[in-house]
Formats: structure tokens, C-alpha cells, sequence
DNA sequence: AGCACGCCGACT
DNA sequence: GTCGGCGTGCTC
């Protein structure tokens, strides 16, 4: 008798046995170890994957079913993958056929078996590429992007907001032409490499230092901007694809921009790069797995879920801005990109280079303790002179819009010598609350414990966390009063005011709201990379990735919300998105301003900050860290619950706590979580810490053991987050 | 999570 | 008399 033992996408935390059937002549087929099946359960049919063959099973006869149907011949997992996913599993007490359901792509969740195995390439003819003058703009922009990137794919060329209909008259007028290429296409010869600058001493120690290791190495490369950390990734991605290994790239969600695919692909013009990120279809997700697990690929540029893809044989893996917060995932299974890249490394045995300028302070610790080694690249590439950073007092300072009148005057000099000054903000919206002058209302979420943002443009008030949309009301809903008045600032309206103050000066916006239409982002980067005087208003957007050539003036209004926050995390990220913006300023030659306005210019975070650094601070904000025992310190996890019913959410809290029979183990809650209602519901949770990894895992497996027999657990919708970065 | 089974209220 | 509400329990 043969069994196998499988996962199904199913929340619970165990596996489930099958027998295989025999045939007629007593031999059965048996299924390979990640090879997908088709069983019966319960009453339904479900995709399985067999992580076992196994000839006893614990189960009893009566309960066991028979797989129905073997769908792969070969594994949709390698032994190693599912491994990895395992870790995956138990690391984030994440129920394992749930896990797999997540890292697989749509087509092979479903049971399909498609197997599409080609793609098109876009490259320019020689007639192409001298980019005769064309009246049609978008089939001109389309031979200016494939000159920037010697080829593209046809879908990416689509996910640029380009036709079926120019590519098709530029094919027809042979100004580009298309290739097919097969997933057995890549030989793995010696890459042809275009010309490359020579390094600096520093690039050069670190290329040769990760060039140099053998076997699994992490390495923090910590890198000012501009430092060229990009062109150190580039180098040490050569010598892998000399080795014929493949790399995976990890990038943030808006460092995916064409400007740095463009780049790794003019460097290796012969290399098959694919992309990966959350707009791809279900297609083009199963074509780039195919050419993953067959090596016909051998980079992919990735967001983080790019880190469950399944190389044949990977030989690095990089992941840029470490620290940004788009590596973890925040719903469902609650993984770490970065994190499980350590894991992979070390599973691969191969190195982990992991990049930034502002080191998260997880990553820092391990760097301090010996468990990543630490390069530096301290001199930017360009300039010589660091950034001037200025505060802004703004105790009785005299504003408009939230802009002191000092950080006015510094704006009009640096326009007047032909520069662009950015104006940081990170509250888009006009205002983030309407105020009634009679009695005080403020607009509210009905649904959130959180204020409704007013929306001047689109007269709507709307909730930042729940999305909830209401028209702006004329009057007072609770007096009448007609007095009412937007309360705060928000970006649109410092673009308002900027308008009018500076009303020759072109001024663009970039936000979530501003560049909501497709291709709108680029049209604003073009504009503003035209050059000459021009303002830039904008949040986050404004902060990651993109270059900036002509900005010589950074002014950050609003600092002082993360230096007094119930999120111990707050000044670090305060930290890391001040020196990230900063960096923005004086990129070509001359070195940039940065201003910040506080009420609290004496605050020894922001002396510190503005006087040594992101690299002093963030070791100075690790003692803190030590002194406070909290993370990275100590080892966290947090249960989150929310419910309509406020009693059964705490309830369900309460009951978790007499789970501790663990010494080592604190925990703190249940505590109504920073925003206490969402969207309707009561949102509670309770923290849990501990010195030593080990004991933070045994204690939760023992609580996720619990959870499935508590009755309480089924009346609340919970969650369990293993080393969270923010408290929401 | 699904899905069945099971035991109490307003409908043709 | 039945349709259907969602509480409880199970899935190899």
C-alpha cells in the first residue's frame, strides 16, 4: 500500500494522508514529491501537493480517501522550495497548504497545467534606432524607451501605457521588430557586458570583499545616496552570471520604475531579464515561474513576493532599500521579504547583499553583531559636499499654510538662481479635518475612530484608512452653523497656496491622488526633469527612487508627528524618510538645503539626525532600543483582533493571556490597537515578547495550538503578526 | 475557509 | 406544515 502525504489550502495547521490507488496489474503511479494532485475533501475536489510518499499512515482506514488524479509528472515544487516554505510556515504560524497557495502562481493554484513557454521582445532596427522624427508623440516616447533599454517585453511595453496600435504601426514602418524568445534560450556563456564606470576605493573593497565569499554571506551595504550602491549590485551581479548562476533583485514597490530596469538591462544587453510585481496577469506570473525553475531567466527584478520564485539555480540575491516597508506583507501570511531572503541565502548557500542608506535598525543590529558584514560607502559619487540642514523653529514663527515665512524666503532665493525646491508632506488631501467654529465638531469617520479628509478638488470628504466617501457638508451636523473650515494642512493645499504665492513658477504635485490616472506619474517626472525652476509638492511618492537633478531646496513642513508617537518604531522611520528625502537635494554638483520645520528644534533625535546623520542616530536609537527592551533587541509578535462585539474581542485577548506558562515570555494587552475602531469594528491586541527567538516561537506554536480549540477565537476575526514593524 | 447537519421562528 | 436563520463540528 502506498500513501502520500499532502497540503491543501485549507486554515488549518495540519497535512492530510491519501492513498494512492492500484491498478489494474497491483503497481500504482505514484505522484513525485511536489508534483500536484487532485483529491477529494470533504465534499469537494481541491488541489493538493504532495510533500511526502510514505507506505504507513497514522490515519484510520475508515477516514482515509484516494487521490483522484495526479496533475504534474515533475514537481511544481523542488524538495528545497518546499523546505523554504516550511520555514515560511512555521516562522510566521502560518497554516503550511495556505503558505503554498500563496507563493504559487494563479495558473498552477487552480490545477491548471498551461504550458506557455515563450515571449516577445521589442528591440529597435538599426533604421529605429536613430529615432527619426515621428508625429504620432506615443510612438516616438516608445523608440525613446527602447533605446534607454536596448529591449522590452511586449507586455511591459504595455504595462507603460503603450497600444497594441503604436507598437504595431512601428512594427509595420520596421522602426522596431519583435523576437520570440523560449525558455531554453539562455546559454549560459560569458555575458556580454556593456561599458561600466570604474569604481571608487570603496565600491571596489566592497565588490571584491562579496565577490570573494564563499558559501552563505550577508552583507549590509550600507550606502549614503548617491553613493553608487547600484553600480556595486551591478558588478557582483556580473561575476554571478559569469558562474551561469541566476540573481534575484528585490526592489520596493516604487523602486520598479523603468529608469532601473533600463539600467541592469543596458548593462547586460544579452541577459534575459524578467520583471515581477503586482500587475502582471495570471499568464505572464506562470511564464516568468516556468523561466525561473528552467534558468531560462537569470534576473529577476522583484517585489516581494518575487522571493517565492522557484530558481533552478540562484547565486545571489539582493535586496535594495532594505529597510522600506513594502517587504512585509501586512495581510494574511505576514512574511518579510528580506527576512526569508536570509533564509534562501543561506539555503542556497550563496550571498545576501542587502542595501540601503538608512538601515533598518533589525538589520543594523545584526551588522553590529557580527551576523552581516558591513561595508560603507560614504562618498557620494558626484558631489563631494554633503547636504546643509537647517531647523526651523516654527514656535511664534509667523506661517502661511504651514510654511514659515523664513522657509518662504529660502524657497524665492533658490528659485530665483533657477532651481527646483521640494515641498514634503506626508498628509495628501487639503486638510485632514473639517472644524466647526461654533461648537467644535470635527469631521469624523463614521466607520473609524479616525478623522474624514477633506478633499477640496473632488468636494469629498474621505477616510484614509477605510476609504469611506461622503460630500463635504455646508453646514454643522451637529449645530447647524454654516461656519465651518478646513482644520490642518494637507498637500493640496500647500499647492494651492504655493500657486498663488509663486504664481509664475510651474508646480507639480505628486501623490497618491495626483497620480492616480495611469501614465500620469511619468508625465510629472518628465515634466520636472525638463529642468529649470519649478516647485514639487508631494508625500511619500516624492521620497523613494526617483532622480531629481535640478533640486537644490528640501523643506519637510511637518516632523513633529513622529517624534511623539505610541509607535516606538516612529522616530526611526522619521529618520529614515528625512535622510531618504534629503537625499533628494543637490544630486548634480552643488550641495543641497534641507529644512525642517518643528516645534521641537531642541529634540536630541533631531539634533542628533541633522548634526551626525542617519548612521549616528540609528546606533544611538539602537541603545534606546536596548534600555526600552524592544525590538531589535528583543523578539516580538502581536495577536491583533477586531470584532463588531467590543466584549468578545477583549474576551478573546484575555483568554490568550493564561496561555503563558512560559518563563521569558511578557506580554502586555489586550490594548485597544493605536486605531481603536476600523471601518466599524473594535480592534484590540496583545504584545508578545521575548529575549531569545526560540522561546518567542515555542510560546506561539503553543498559542496557535490553543487557538484551535478555543471556542472564543471563532467569534472574533484574528490575526497573528511575527515580528510586525508598525502597531496598527 | 467551506460545507453539512441541526434545531427554532414567520410564511405560502 | 416548510423555508431558512446561523451555531457547531469536521475535513485524510
Amino acid at each position: 500500500m502506498s500513501f502520500v502525504e499532502v497540503a491543501i489550502k485549507v486554515p488549518l495547521h495540519r497535512t492530510f494522508d491519501y492513498r494512492i490507488a492500484e491498478q489494474l496489474d497491483g503497481l500504482s503511479v505514484m505522484p513525485k514529491v511536489g508534483a500536484r494532485v487532485w483529491v477529494p475533501f470533504g465534499n469537494q475536489r481541491k488541489v493538493a501537493v504532495v510533500l511526502a510518499l510514505k507506505t504507513s499512515t497514522d490515519v484510520p482506514i475508515n477516514k482515509l480517501k484516494t487521490v483522484l488524479e495526479v496533475i504534474d509528472d515533475e514537481a511544481v515544487l523542488s524538495e528545497r522550495h518546499i523546505e523554504l516554505l516550511r520555514f515560511t510556515a512555521r516562522y510566521y504560524c502560518y497554516p503550511l497548504g495556505e503558505t503554498i497557495h500563496i507563493a504559487l502562481p494563479g495558473a498552477l493554484r487552480q490545477g491548471l497545467c498551461p504550458d506557455k513557454s515563450s515571449i516577445s521582445m521589442v528591440t529597435l532596427t538599426e533604421k529605429g534606432a536613430k529615432l527619426p522624427s515621428l508625429k504620432a508623440k506615443s510612438q516616438l516616447s516608445l523608440l525613446k524607451q527602447l533605446a534607454d533599454s536596448g529591449k522590452s517585453s511586449l507586455t511591459e511595453l504595455k504595462a507603460l501605457g503603450f497600444s497594441k496600435k503604436t507598437i504595431d504601426s512601428l512594427l509595420n514602418k520596421e522602426l522596431i521588430s519583435q523576437t520570440i524568445e523560449h525558455d531554453n534560450q539562455w546559454q549560459q556563456q560569458p555575458p556580454t557586458v556593456s561599458t561600466k564606470p570604474t569604481l571608487n576605493k570603496e565600491q571596489a573593497v566592497a565588490c571584491s570583499t562579496i565577490n570573494q565569499a564563499v558559501g552563505f554571506n550577508s552583507f549590509l551595504l550600507e550606502g549614503v545616496t548617491g553613493s553608487g550602491k547600484t553600480e556595486v549590485y551591478l558588478q557582483c551581479l556580473e561575476e554571478v552570471l559569469k558562474r551561469g548562476e541566476q540573481a534575484l533583485v528585490l526592489v520596493p514597490e516604487i523602486g520598479l520604475t523603468p529608469q532601473t530596469v533600463n539600467r541592469f538591462r543596458r548593462r547586460f544587453p544579452d541577459t534575459p531579464i524578467m520583471l515581477w510585481h503586482s500587475a502582471l496577469t495570471d499568464n505572464e506570473r506562470l511564464q516568468t515561474w516556468r523561466f525561473c525553475e528552467k534558468a531560462s531567466c537569470a534576473i529577476v527584478i522583484g517585489t516581494r513576493s518575487s522571493i517565492f520564485l522557484p530558481f533552478l539555480k540562484l547565486g545571489m540575491i539582493i535586496v535594495d532599500e532594505e529597510h522600506d516597508g513594502s517587504f512585509k506583507q501586512q495581510d494574511t501570511l505576514r512574511y518579510h521579504a528580506r527576512d526569508l531572503a536570509a533564509y534562501r541565502a543561506f539555503q542556497h548557500k550563496i550571498p545576501l547583499i542587502l542595501g540601503s542608506a538608512t538601515p533598518a535598525l533589525e538589520t543594523l543590529h545584526k551588522a553590529l553583531n557580527n551576523k552581516y558584514q558591513l561595508l560603507s560607502l560614504t562618498q557620494r559619487a558626484q558631489t563631494s559636499t554633503n547636504n546643509k540642514f537647517q531647523l526651523i523653529d516654527m514656535k511664534g514663527q509667523p506661517d502661511q499654510a504651514g510654511i514659515a515665512h523664513a522657509s518662504l524666503a529660502t524657497i524665492r532665493q533658490h528659485l530665483k538662481r533657477g532651481k527646483q525646491v521640494m515641498v514634503f508632506l506626508n498628509r495628501r488631501g487639503f486638510a485632514p479635518t473639517l472644524i466647526c467654529h461654533e461648537c467644535g465638531w470635527l469631521s469624523e469617520c463614521k466607520r473609524c475612530s479616525t478623522s474624514a479628509t477633506f478633499h477640496k478638488a473632488i468636494g469629498q470628504m474621505i477616510c484614509h484608512h477605510c476609504g469611506e466617501q461622503e460630500h463635504v457638508p455646508h453646514q454643522c451636523p451637529d449645530c447647524g452653523s454654516t461656519q465651518i473650515f478646513p482644520n490642518g494642512k494637507g498637500t493640496e493645499q500647500i499647492e494651492e497656496f504655493l500657486t498663488t504665492e509663486f504664481a509664475d513658477t510651474p508646480i507639480s504635485r505628486i501623490d497618491r491622488d495626483s497620480t492616480r490616472r495611469k501614465g500620469s506619474l511619468e508625465k510629472a517626472l518628465d515634466d520636472i526633469n525638463q529642468g529649470g525652476e519649478r516647485i514639487l509638492v508631494g508625500t511619500q511618492m516624492l521620497a523613494k527612487g526617483h532622480h531629481f537633478a535640478d533640486v537644490s531646496l528640501v523643506l519637510i513642513l511637518d516632523v513633529d508627528g513622529g517624534l511623539y508617537s505610541c509607535d516606538f518604531r516612529a522616530t526611526e522611520h522619521l529618520a529614515q524618510l528625512v535622510t531618504q528625502v534629503a537625499g533628494r537635494a543637490g544630486r548634480s554638483g552643488e550641495s543641497g538645503q534641507v529644512l525642517l520645520q518643528t516645534h521641537f528644534p531642541e529634540h536630541p533625535l533631531l539634533q542628533d539626525l541633522v548634526n551626525n546623520g542617519y548612521q549616528d542616530f540609528a546606533r544611538f536609537a539602537l541603545q534606546e532600543r536596548d534600555d526600552a527592551q524592544l525590538p531589535p533587541i528583543t523578539n516580538m509578535a502581536i495577536v491583533r483582533a477586531e470584532g463588531h462585539n467590543i466584549k468578545q474581542v477583549v474576551d478573546f485577548l484575555t483568554d490568550l493571556v493564561p496561555v503563558q506558562s512560559l518563563t521569558g515570555i511578557q506580554l502586555l494587552g489586550p490594548i485597544p490597537a493605536p486605531l481603536e475602531r476600523i471601518a466599524g469594528k473594535y480592534r484590540f491586541q496583545l504584545h508578545i515578547q521575548a529575549l531569545e527567538r526560540p522561546l518567542l516561537h515555542q510560546y506561539l506554536a503553543q498559542m496557535v495550538n490553543y487557538l484551535s480549540t478555543s471556542k472564543l477565537a471563532q467569534k472574533v476575526r484574528w490575526s497573528l503578526d511575527v515580528d510586525p514593524i508598525d502597531m496598527i
